[in-house]
DNA sequence: ATTAGTTCTAGTCATATTGACTATAACTAG
DNA sequence: CTAGTTATAGTCAATATGACTAGAACTAAT
């Protein structure tokens, strides 16, 4: 590594990059319980600063395209991902996230549903972690993950966010499974019921999921869009 | 301006330059009706593109200062403000904000109380607008104010921002007033009142606001702090 | 075939919250 | 001293929520 105070004023005088990360979300079978845990793919650095340490998928932003496609290539470029819900996180640009250069990153997070994470590239740099063994990551991205959990976690209370983790078709018991995983306490099944039924945007549909212990549940399907970022309406 | 292909290319090949700008709410009374709206503080281009067009208060970001600390910076240079509040918004991308160059703007929002507004440095080109009679702003910076109006009523109608708009001490009549110009709609002042004094973070004084046309209303004060940005919690 | 076990589903009941409204208190202006 | 206005407290019905009960519908074991 150069240390010449010549290259230190290099550095200094030189803007801020400008990178893009994501935080991937999908939901996995636990393996003990087999109950659905949110789990995330992160990719092993390969070179300096904390090489050899698990990191958020990130890249530069090329010129040709908007933030949100910046994710959402670099999304599919290292995981091979297709993102069910894509959203601006935050940008975090403090000044000692990287000890050689100032980056400013800009976060973005992302639903996928189970189908789609199951067929993941998954290879020596790329695996899949359970949200909540993370260990320690590259950066400051431990504290962008909780971000990102909280922002999960909010988007699911208030928002109608649970569906991009799920497929097409779900029985409100798979609902309340969400709820269960990511806000990590028990519900109520009747009440949340409740709750599902009289929200409009869910629509009971004729069929029902076959092949369960017990009495089949009927199935389900979400019906609304979620809202555009500010940045993106127009995209077409 | 150079339009030789030389450099295009030039422009094409430099990174997308990074700028933070600030939207600042501040209550001013309405001059016609002397209630209390919304208003936010405008700076003159003086130069292309866009010369002569208001715009966001902003500029570069500088080596030394995090995202946050070159919002706060540039408000008190261009306006002499100090918030009381300020709030990462959004990270705005889009291909084409800038017809010169590719330019990604990390934008802030600030709420200033009213003594502060008042002797803010206002001149040529430093200018107070109505935050709902702006006329056409440079860039893309109407589709910010109108993203950053969303989230101030948003964290209104949720969080505990409103107090941010007002001095240290209040009438619960005054935060229905704020209430009200943001919101733009009418509530009822004894509910309005109710849910107030079941929120312990605002406390009744001993004091009564004097001078007024009727009966003397009791002062109160707000104890609750705002939750911090994920960037900014290591803050000294 | 019958029964036990489990989940799905609908409902009850007490409590808390909300919106519309009424009424009294306390001040100022004339 | 009275009229006008805001401040403040309270009532009442409608709605939402949390805790709970119970029957329906299926599988698996006897």
């Amino acid at each position: 590594m150069y240390t010449s105070s010549a290259n230190v004023a290099e550095r200094q005088s030189a803007p801020p990059s400008l990178a893009i990360s994501t935080v991937i979300f999908a939901l996995r079978p636990s393996e003990r319980s087999g109950r659905p845990t949110l789990w995330l793919p992160l990719v092993r650095r390969i070179r300096e600063p904390f090489k050899d340490l698990w990191a958020l998928p990130g890249g530069p932003l090329t010129h040709a395209e908007s933030l949100q496609d910046a994710a959402s290539r670099n999304l599919r470029e290292t995981t091979g991902l297709a993102p069910n819900y894509l959203e601006q996180l935050y940008a975090f640009g403090g000044l000692h996230r990287s000890p050689t250069q100032r980056v400013v990153s800009i976060v973005y997070w992302a639903l996928v549903q189970p189908t789609e994470a199951a067929l993941a590239d998954e290879s020596e740099n790329v695996r899949w972690f359970r949200a909540d063994r993370l260990g320690d990551l590259a950066f400051d991205h431990n504290a962008i993950v909780d971000y990102a959990l909280g922002r999960l976690r909010n988007k699911l209370a208030y928002g109608s966010v649970a569906y991009h983790l799920l497929g097409e078709y779900f029985t409100l018991a798979q609902v309340r499974e969400v709820y269960e995983a990511v806000l990590d306490r028990e519900l109520d099944p009747a009440n949340f019921r409740r709750q599902l039924k009289s929200t409009p945007e869910i629509e009971e549909t004729g069929e029902y999921l076959q092949g369960g212990k017990h009495r089949p549940p009927r199935l389900y399907r979400f019906t609304g869009r979620p809202g555009l970022d500010p940045d993106n309406r127009s995209t077409p």
